[in-house]
DNA sequence: AATGAATGAGAATTCATTCAT
DNA sequence: CATGAATGAATTCTCATTCAT
């Protein structure tokens, strides 16, 4: 996707991993803008020469780190779908892994939060795509859980943009939860709060006998 | 709180309060760090020398900005908390309004989701201040409801910051919903979200005798 | 000789003097050109819009400043040669004078010689023309003594610069001079270089017989 | 001494003495405030960021200008200094040197002299140091004439700092001197002044028998 | 393929001066 | 006469990008 200079495909992909190491390092702590391409190519340990060898812009950069973050997430998660079959186990391990992972990639999804904006065009439609697919991937799993008399929701896709935003509540909240709760702590209260709005009470079923 | 030049307090609120219209004119398309001082000069049809006349540094533009956006929507939202009496309806009017904000400051609220890591320490502090005193109101609105016997929360506080971050959901994911789903739509969705998540089920326990 | 709007001509000399005095107290830390207007006008406790009836442009107040440092040393180093007649005494208590003068108004004579050059050129005739007058003085005396046969130099011109330039020893060596050396004791030693330098030498010529 | 973003030594070197001409062809008419980085580039033929990659600040130029300068001075004070053994050939020739850069280098003298109170602080010591040193070696010379009894001084150090205040003369009081005589006159008054306010009287010496 | 020196457009900020009140 | 708000040209410095070696 990013256009650059060098052919050998396999030195490539070897250098973009270590242009976004290099890069996340910096953006971490000074974000996308303040953060200066010297600065980038120092942290890579390639020079900047050879970095504009890999890259045309400093956008594609941002795309770079873009792709491989969410490269993560998505994996993750994906495993977590794939896993389970009963659509209560399924929802309660996926926030699992979403939650768990809005504590250890606080710093790269609050990149992503924050700096997506600065994309161009074409690389900001793509990225916006692959999120999409992965709302719709909950979305689906929701409806899963509808159709087989499982959970109730009137509308799973309004759900799922819930549940993929509280993915990001330790970047964007963390400030004011972690002074006072600890990891698990908070994902299991996630959970049940997703729960509770979902899952289907059987305890007025039973009573209904 | 930020520094001026200019004595007269009343031409000072006035003038500040041109510099946020003309700042966020500018912010909206371009984001905090690509606006030019220049540009933000001229929107707010200033001329540079007297901008600097009522700010010290750029990011004081930033912060004025943070202020005159949080005060909007504290505003509104305190109106709500101190409307009704009942638990229940105090919730569901409060989530009203936060939700109804998320369409309507879309981008104001975006603006303070990805700048505000852009302010200097001694306005970070200020803002987060304000923002922790926000989520403790709602947090109490939820004791209160759990101490009458109306909600059911084992962690007032989480639950608290989920629905701050929902408040949010139109400007970090409306790409997402909005092509879709409309205002009131998405509004009455995220308030049974929580209002199931929260509200105590009358029905098991009539059932229960 | 400084346009002014004022007409009356005793504010006017007592709004300089005023100038200069707040003037000299911030060029002393900052020199000419680091000190602004502003800061100037502030140290002087009178407003800017005011200054500006009493000045017309920056370079104004640094003449201003000029001409009542010179006046206060031309002042005090006239007295000292028309108190003696002869030629011995009054060299001596010139150079005392002069010598003392170098300690006592350090921070202004060095003003005077780094910030000259920045005087614009009518103003930069009429004070090299008054230095000029002085080291004539100077060298006028030495004159005298030479034709009454107590001083002994073959170019009073260069010598009298010399001395003038010496009168800033402090100003301008002060640093290496201070930290090891008392006042009395400098000038007491400045003024015997000279004797030496100047003094007939008596015993030659009763040796002579 | 000076910070610099390019590694190879040589070219900073070379780049640095490129620097030291173009800035001092500017200082010479406008001084150092008033100069501005863009004037002093062209003056280079250096482009501006190109410039800013040999040194860090507009400081730094000023200090480049100020080492280089008492290189060229030092360097030929120092070969006179070893050249003669007997102390009055020495201080003889030591003198004429001085007296002679007075002429020879009267802009860039000028220029320490008027803008060394702009250096910072860390500059501002190291230039002090060796200018220090120099004094030494001047009071030294005079110790070692006193010691062999042609020289007397009760004080060699402050005579040491008249003698190099007087190789400003030209710089600081040329606008006197010039338009009435000329560098060979000039320089023996003034070698004649410093011998006869140091050297023994030999004649009342053989007188005494 | 890799290096790092060179470029100049553009950024934030300051400041002498004017002018309406 | 006095005040202080307004102006915009000019200043220092940064940084993405190119290019010769």
């Amino acid at each position: 996707m990013v256009k650059t200079k060098i052919k050998d495909p396999v030195r490539v992909q070897k250098k973009q991993k270590q242009i976004f190491r290099g890069a996340m390092k910096v953006f971490r702590t000074k974000g996308f803008h303040a953060a200066s391409i010297r600065e980038i190519a120092k942290a890579c340990r390639i020079s900047l020469g050879s970095l504009y060898d890999y890259i045309e812009t400093k956008e594609d950069i941002l795309f770079l780190v873009h792709k491989e973050i969410l490269d993560q997430i998505y994996r993750r998660v994906d495993e977590s779908l794939t896993k389970y079959q009963d659509p209560r186990d399924q929802l309660t391990h996926v926030l699992a892994e979403i939650f768990r992972l809005s504590f250890q990639l606080k710093d790269e999804i609050l990149f992503i939060y924050t700096e997506t904006k600065s994309l161009e065009k074409k690389y900001l439609y793509e990225v916006l795509q692959r999120e999409s697919e992965f709302v719709e991937a909950i979305e689906a799993m929701i409806r899963r859980g509808v159709n087989e008399g499982s959970f109730d929701s009137s509308n799973p896709a309004v759900l799922a943009n819930v549940i993929a935003l509280t993915g990001a509540i330790i970047p964007l909240r963390g400030w004011n939860i972690l002074p006072h709760y600890g990891e698990k702590e908070v994902v299991d209260e996630l959970i049940t709060i997703f729960q509770k709005g979902l899952f289907v009470h059987k305890v007025p079923t039973t009573c209904d006998t």
